[in-house]
DNA sequence: AATCCGGGGGT
DNA sequence: ACCCCAGGATT
């Protein structure tokens, strides 16, 4: 199979098979470049709902540039990876204020702004702007060892350079689009991680891990993540209908995020030791009229498992909320401010079984 | 080059 | 449990 025959079956799986999605009807950078931000790391499922709420909000850069970063955050919540959600806001607005408004129309100018790495530059400007440049996401990188057995690991640079240098060869003359959607979506729909659909593929004559029954050992990745416990006691301070919370800032998970005062141990303790080690709680301990301990939470992550604990201590009202809490970055929210914060997904879910 | 960054779903 | 998902930034 030659690199024309390659393209011409993959293209023609696809016009038969596509999904019917909304990125794909239009050639407006803006949106284009939005769902791409969205999807990375993100399946379509996932990420589809959220590519319709933001379109529903910001019809252009402009608009995404002149809103909140808080507000794009609350609209982001649940999707992860916020860093995403902060570099989409910078982009819009180096994008609004640097160029008008207009993205950038090629690989190279695409590739320096905030969130826009090797693979969405491609994207972008494939898709947008027909540009001649092969896109390489997890899907290619599968598409790509089993069809052609190439056996370098995708998780160094190394073998990344040698999918590059296959990517580059088979990258056809015209319709750089169709091409980059076609074997992304081949890898989605039938050239799966898990029990690919080899009995009925266009290419199960000549698929090197097909021939050679490797399609669980392509591609070759090796690195794994080392998951590490990290364990959670927020303080939940409750003051007439209001909530204390806190802006997270970086250096850690969930920046820019809202949640609550929270001391972290390297285990699970009690209220007790919360009270000995923690200065806010030893400093309000006379006005505490309640306090209710949770069930544990357990969240995971990619790379973290995460228990949480979250006592709600309900304060008296001679409290001296107005000099203490802004010591310690806490703001009093009542129940719509807390709803309208942007806050991880474990903070709503406890939020959820909580009467507030 | 290694590490960090979320949350959800499939197997 | 483990793996992956239209990856990118930081160290």
């Amino acid at each position: 199979m030659d690199n024309k025959e390659f393209i011409e079956k993959l293209i023609s799986w696809y016009n038969v098979n596509k999904r019917d999605l909304p990125w794909r009807k239009t050639r407006d950078s803006f949106k284009i470049w939005l769902s791409e931000i969205i999807l990375q790391q993100t399946r379509v499922a996932q990420g589809l709902p959220y590519y319709l709420k933001f379109i529903n909000n910001f019809n252009n850069v402009e608009q995404l540039a002149v809103a909140d970063e808080q507000f794009v955050l609350r609209l982001w919540q649940g999707l992860g990876y916020y860093s995403r959600a902060r570099n989409l806001h910078k982009c819009a607005r180096e994008v609004h204020e640097n160029f008008d408004g207009k993205f950038p129309e090629s690989y190279e100018k695409l590739i320096k702004l905030p969130g826009i790495g090797k693979y969405t530059a491609a994207a972008i400007a494939s898709f947008a702007y027909m540009e001649k440049v092969p896109v390489i996401d997890g899907n290619v990188y599968r598409v790509l060892s089993r069809i052609f057995g190439v056996d370098a690991d995708i998780a160094d640079g190394r073998g990344q350079k040698v999918f590059e240098k296959l990517a580059a060869e088979l990258m056809p003359e015209t319709h750089p689009d169709i091409y980059n959607q076609a074997i992304m979506e081949f890898g989605a729909l039938q050239c799966t991680p898990k029990n690919p659909a080899c009995t009925q593929c266009i290419f199960n004559i000549e698929c090197f891990a097909r021939r050679n029954n490797k399609q669980n050992e392509l591609p070759v990745k090796s690195k794994k993540v080392k998951v590490k416990n990290r364990y959670f006691h927020y303080v939940v301070l409750k003051y007439k209908d209001h909530m204390a919370m806190r802006k997270r800032g970086d250096g850690d998970i969930w920046q820019g995020l809202y949640d609550y005062l929270m001391v972290e141990s390297e285990a699970f303790t009690d209220y007790g030791w919360l009270l000995e080690n923690n200065e806010l709680l030893d400093h309000l301990h006379p006005y505490i009229q309640d306090v209710e301990v949770s069930e544990d939470y357990r969240h995971v992550l990619t790379h973290r498992r995460l228990f949480a604990r979250f006592y709600t201590v309900s304060l008296q009202e001679n409290a001296p909320v107005k000099t203490v809490l802004p010591q310690f970055e806490l703001q009093l929210y009542d129940r719509e401010a807390v709803y309208d914060l942007p806050k991880p997904v474990l903070v709503s879910r406890y939020l959820n079984d909580t009467i507030f």
